[in-house]
Order: structure tokens, then C-alpha cells, then sequence
DNA sequence: AGGTAGAGCGCG
DNA sequence: AAAGCGCGCTCTACCT
């Protein structure tokens, strides 16, 4: 073995007879060693080669592979997620040379199937089962010759270099996805069932309606004069509140706030009660919340811009209403940062504006706009911005845009270059190399027919329309997909430092989360530009300074040489606090 | 009975 | 106040 170069990656698959089977390759993908061994030697296999040399660990897919390991004490430090590579390569613009990548294939899976949960289901690769439904291929074969193509897709990409850091940002994302699910986001039941009670009243008998929601419901009844109406069914609702004489669109909350009458009050108040009995209620605790823990399923690539989604439970939607129920282990703390503004200033930093750097430059950056002069509140700035970044074209956006467009002009340009792009059809691309869906077959023809002489008004008014539509969603794209990198790029390197700090000794675990989690400092949530760490107390202040310094370099890892800086709200709490 | 579309509302 | 982007979930209405 002397002077043989460690091996660089290994490839994990399914072998013959159900039999799992790796296999090493070096740095310019030689093959360096193959093995071949129970399933249930996994852990043990990949537990050693992880010791010896972290090689970055290539399979079919992290949520069939990784969940089996966490739960049996091991982590990997590099992955190469092929499912989720492939959905990039496959449709990145800067492929130029993508071989057989972009034919349809096994691999050619639109959507993330839901990962099983590690403790459902059969023992360690039961084979049918660890073949999600709609899955891609598990053999050995089929990942080492998807891995090959996948190698020269990216060798012949142009920004090259930029792709490759996308490609291990989304594998280090789908680590840290099925890390998060181990882990857990620790859950204070009672304080739970406490709001509830507070906000809904006592606890029904099971499918019974909350005392505190019957009561509204009565008082919006006697004030409609309509004493069998149910307030769940919105046609009937809105037919009830048009026969007393209310003129009201629809049922929505923000037309209701603004009718003067006595029946509207106690309903937004129900409406309020049903929205969290049914969403976050007592069902959804025992549902969703086992041993002091609710473990969501994420979804990392879930969103076509790059954003993770989640599956069950509701993870990236809990509201903030329920923000004090998330509680630290005793004797831990929880560190909770939000980037402020991260997507403005992922534009300042794309487009290099000058003017918008400058405005961010410091802390607040809808302030800084403001002292520019550009606008008079701080809430025109926000919302200015928002329409800038989404097409907004109405109110206070159609006002206050075009001042931003004169001010901020590189900005405004790349994202009305996005918009133009998209109006007519075209593909964008985010900083790292994500590129946007084509447009559906429908959208093209609909294009095509308006411009036919004999094209109905109606027909042109809607391909109009359509293109328009696509112009907003490509004008954010860039903006959302280049955010939804830099916060991946933030998590992996905060993984990294995090995977660096002492394991506490054992009568200081945090307890009960698993046997891999509970013996350090780990990410306990995300949501898009938030994290919240879970970490023994003595080493809270380092988990803040980590925090920090990731957000530093994936600021710079993004953006080399660029003055933009991410400053992040950040506090150190026992109890997440509303905000 | 079972699948789906839309309304409505929670999150960024 | 939303609006303009991206989601998931629950419920009802409506379809086969």
C-alpha cells in the first residue's frame, strides 16, 4: 500500500445476490479497490474506509443510503448525491458536452420520492423495499456508469468550477437533510398542548370541536341570522355572508379585515382556531412529535429553483405562533441566525451594483436604500424590492420600481434580463449553474398560435398573459436558485465546523435524540435563510462564531472578491423566541 | 369509493 | 394591507 494514493471516492451500490458492493476510485476515477460484502456489513465497511481516508462517498441516492448509517452511530463527511446531480446536469444550460446525461434514463427522476423513515419498514436493505417507488436504479453498475457520465458532463461544462461547487453543495444539502430527520428539532409537548389550550381552550374528545372555536362559530351564526351554517365550507360560507348583505369577493382573511359588521370579527377569530387545530393541533403532536423530538422529512431539491421542500408534518411552515414550543435540552442552548435580506443582497453580489452594495453595506439593507434617498420608509424599500425581485406591477411596487431601476441599474438589469428571457421562452441559469425548466408544450403552442394572423384577441391576450407569468417566475428564479446555493454553501461549511467540536461527555448528552446527535453540538433546523444549532451550553458562543464565520465563507466561496457581506441576526435562547 | 382541483393560509 | 415568486397541508366540492 505504500505510496498509493488514498482513494478519492467510493462508489456504493447494490451487488450480486443481494449483496451490497463498493468501489474505490482514485482522484482521476482509476479504479484503487472493490469489495463486495453482506448488507449487513455496511456500516462496518463504510465506517472504516470513513476512518482511514473520507473518501466522498458516491450513491444512487442519500435518503435510501444515509438514514441506515445515522441510525447505527456513523456519518460521512463527503457525499455525491447521483439522483440529485443528475436532475442538474441533465438540464444545466452549461453542459455543453452532456454525452448520454441528457437521454431519458432511470435516472430521469422529476420528483424527490419521500425518504422512508429509518425505523418503518424491513431490516438494513430488504432490496425491494430500498427501492423507493418511482426510485433510481441501487446496483453498483448502474451508479459507477452514472457516476462516469456525470464526471464528463462536469468536464466539459463551461464555469466549470462554479458547477462543481453546486454538485457538492446539493450532495453536503442531502447529508444534511437526513442528519436534520436523525436529529430531530427538540420539542417542548407541553408547552405545545399549553398554547393550544390558551388559543383553542381544553382538549376535546377525540375529532370534538374546541370549546373557544364553538363559541365564535355561534357568534358568527347569530350575527348571519343563519343557525345551520357550516363556517369549513367556503362557497356556503361566502353565500351566507352575501345574503347578510356583506359584498365580499371571496372569504379570504384580508378582504374580511377590511368589512365593518359583527359577524366578521368572532369569524376571522375561528378561522384563526381551525387554521391551528388542523395544521398544528393536538392530532399533529401525537402524529408528528415522538420522545421530546418532531422529525420532519426535508426534501432538498424539491423546488425547482433549488430551494429544499419538505414532506409531512408541515416543517418549513410551522408558525411563528408556535416558535417558543422549540426548547433546548437542559443544560444546551439553542442558536437560531437568519441572514438579513439574503436574496437582495445575492443580487448585489450577482449583478456587482455598486449602489445597492454600498446600501447594504453595514447591517440593514432596506435602511440603507432609504438613506440613499431612493425612498422615504423603510417599508417602501422592502416592499419596492420584493416587487423588483417578483414582477410586481400593481401599487406601491409599479411606483416605487422604476425609481430602484434608476438607481440600482446593473441590478435591475439582470433580473428584467431574467424576465425577458423567460417571456419569450428562453432558459436562466443561477450563479452556480442551476438552470430553469423549458417551457411546457402547451406554453410554446399558445405562443405560437397568438402570433398566427388569424389568432383570436382572447387567444393573444392569454399567451400574453402566460409569458408574462413565465417572466416573473424566470426573474426570480436567478434571484431564489442563487440564495437557495449561498444558504447551502452557509450549511456545509457550518456542518464542517460543527463536526469539529468536542464530543460532550456522556452525562452531559443531550437527551433522547439518537446515539450519533446527541454527543455534540448539531443543525437542529432550517428553513431557506434561517438555522437554528442545538449545543451544550459551553459551547453555544462557538456555535454563534461558526455560524458566523459559514456565512463569511460561503459569502466568499460564492462570490470571491466581492465587498457583499451577509450579516445575520443571531441570538442564544434556552426557548426559541416568537418573533 | 377514490382521485383531483381549488380555496385558504402557514412559511421564506 | 397585499401585491409580484416559491412551497405543503387540510378541507370541501366535484369528478369518475
Amino acid at each position: 500500500m505504500t505510496g498509493a494514493p488514498p482513494a478519492a471516492w467510493c462508489v456504493v451500490g447494490r451487488g450480486a445476490d443481494g449483496r451490497t458492493a463498493l468501489l474505490e476510485l482514485d482522484a482521476q476515477g482509476a479504479r484503487r479497490g472493490e469489495a463486495e460484502f453482506e448488507a449487513s456489513q455496511l456500516v462496518a465497511e463504510v465506517a472504516r474506509r470513513e476512518a482511514e481516508s473520507s473518501p466522498r462517498w458516491v450513491w444512487s441516492d442519500t435518503a435510501t443510503w444515509y438514514p441506515r448509517l445515522l441510525a447505527a452511530g456513523v456519518t460521512v463527511s463527503r457525499g455525491h448525491d447521483l439522483r440529485l446531480v443528475h436532475v442538474i446536469l441533465r438540464h444545466a444550460q452549461r453542459v455543453t458536452q452532456p454525452g448520454p446525461l441528457r437521454a431519458a434514463s432511470a435516472w430521469d427522476v422529476a420528483i424527490a420520492p419521500p425518504a422512508e423513515t429509518p425505523a418503518s419498514g424491513p431490516t438494513l436493505f430488504d432490496l425491494d423495499s430500498s427501492t423507493r417507488p418511482g426510485g433510481v436504479p441501487h446496483d453498483l453498475a448502474a451508479a459507477v456508469a452514472e457516476f462516469s457520465r456525470q464526471r464528463e458532463a462536469l468536464a466539459g461544462a463551461e464555469q466549470r468550477g462554479r458547477l462543481q461547487l453546486l454538485v457538492a453543495a446539493e450532495s453536503a444539502g442531502a447529508l444534511i437533510a437526513a442528519e436534520l430527520q436523525a436529529a430531530g428539532i427538540p420539542w417542548d409537548v407541553d408547552e405545545h398542548d399549553r398554547i393550544l389550550r390558551e388559543a383553542l381552550g381544553p382538549r376535546p374528545p377525540a375529532g370534538g370541536i374546541p370549546a373557544r372555536m364553538l363559541e365564535a362559530a355561534a357568534s358568527v351564526r347569530q350575527a348571519l341570522g343563519d343557525p345551520q351554517l357550516s363556517l369549513d365550507s367556503p362557497p356556503r360560507l361566502l353565500r351566507a355572508l352575501h345574503r347578510a348583505g356583506i359584498d365580499v369577493p371571496s372569504t379570504s382573511q384580508w378582504e374580511l379585515t377590511r368589512i365593518e359588521h359583527p359577524a366578521i370579527e368572532p369569524l376571522l377569530r375561528y378561522k384563526k382556531m381551525s387554521r391551528l387545530l388542523t395544521a398544528n393541533g393536538w392530532a399533529w403532536i401525537e402524529e408528528w412529535v415522538h420522545e421530546g423530538r418532531y422529525r420532519p422529512v426535508y426534501v432538498p431539491g424539491g423546488v425547482v429553483t433549488g430551494r429544499w421542500a419538505s414532506s409531512g408534518g408541515g416543517a418549513l411552515q410551522i408558525p411563528r405562533q408556535l416558535r417558543p414550543v422549540l426548547r433546548a435540552d437542559p443544560g444546551w442552548r439553542l442558536i437560531s441566525a437568519d441572514v438579513a435580506q439574503l436574496e437582495p443582497r445575492v443580487l448585489a453580489a450577482m449583478s456587482g451594483d455598486r449602489a445597492m452594495i454600498a446600501a447594504g453595506a453595514g447591517k440593514d439593507l432596506y435602511s440603507g436604500i432609504v438613506e440613499a434617498g431612493v425612498v422615504a420608509t423603510r417599508q417602501e424599500a422592502k416592499f419596492g424590492m420584493l416587487g423588483a425581485l417578483y414582477g410586481g406591477t400593481t401599487g406601491d411596487s409599479a411606483r416605487i420600481v422604476p425609481r430602484l431601476r434608476q438607481r440600482f441599474p446593473d441590478a435591475m438589469a439582470l433580473v428584467d434580463g431574467a424576465a425577458a428571457v423567460g417571456e419569450r421562452g428562453g432558459t436562466v441559469t443561477t450563479w452556480l449553474g442551476r438552470s430553469s425548466p423549458a417551457p411546457e408544450s402547451a406554453w410554446i403552442q399558445a405562443q405560437t398560435r397568438a402570433n398566427l394572423p388569424d389568432a383570436a384577441p382572447g387567444e393573444q391576450e392569454a399567451a400574453r398573459r402566460a409569458a408574462r407569468d413565465r417572466g416573473r417566475f424566470t426573474r426570480n428564479f436567478v434571484v431564489q436558485g442563487t440564495a437557495a446555493e449561498w444558504a447551502l454553501s452557509w450549511m456545509a461549511a457550518l456542518r464542517l465546523a460543527l463536526s469539529r467540536f468536542p464530543p460532550v461527555d456522556a452525562a452531559a448528552r443531550a437527551t433522547p435524540s439518537g446515539p450519533v446527535f446527541a454527543r455534540r453540538a448539531h443543525l437542529a433546523f432550517f428553513l431557506h435563510d434561517e438555522v437554528i444549532v442545538h449545543a451544550p451550553a459551553g459551547q453555544a458562543e462557538a456555535a454563534a462564531a461558526a455560524i458566523r464565520d459559514a456565512a463569511d465563507a460561503a459569502g466568499r466561496l460564492l462570490f470571491p472578491g466581492s465587498p457583499v457581506d451577509f450579516p445575520l441576526d443571531l441570538s442564544i435562547t434556552e426557548r426559541s423566541a416568537e418573533k
